[in-house]
DNA sequence: TTTCTAACA
DNA sequence: TGTTAGGA
């Protein structure tokens, strides 16, 4: 996470400021919250502490009522974008698999070449016992 | 003063 | 969702 991510994801904003910065009620805040449609920190005596990526949410949810939607449909949109993060990330993994078996490959040639003595430092990967 | 939980004329 | 009670 970069350090901009890190400050929007700080959890320091009271109730009453993010009332003041969405319009919205402390009920209607709280409620959201209830039906897991943000999920704030806690601390003190157990008061609520919200980030700016929280504002920004909360911002996006009076949005989506406005276009009809309701808590349920709402939390879908989150839970599926998350999804989505999820899915980028095996794709990510998968992706420098496959590389690595291009590394694999590469060195593969050059010991049929004859040129395995050459073969580069960079490459960890051990010596395969049968190459084809 | 501000925020919290719970509950409803 | 509003509003209020009773505490922290």
């Amino acid at each position: 996470m970069s350090e901009k991510e890190l400050r929007r994801s700080l959890a320091v904003l009271p109730i009453g400021t993010v009332m003041k910065l969405t319009s919205l009620t402390a009920r209607q805040i709280r409620y959201y919250e209830s039906q897991e449609l943000i999920k704030p920190e806690r601390s003190d005596g157990n008061r609520r502490l919200y980030s700016l990526n929280d504002i920004d949410r909360l911002l996006e949810i009076k949005d989506y009522i406005d276009e009809g939607l309701n808590m349920a449909g709402i939390r879908e949109i989150y839970t599926q974008k998350q999804l989505e993060k999820q899915q980028i990330k095996e794709q990510l993994t998968k992706s420098l698999t496959d590389d690595d078996v291009r590394k694999i490959l590469r060195d593969e040639l050059l010991r049929e070449s004859g040129f395995g003595q050459i073969n580069q430092a960079s490459n960890s990967q051990p010596p395969l016992q049968k190459p084809f």
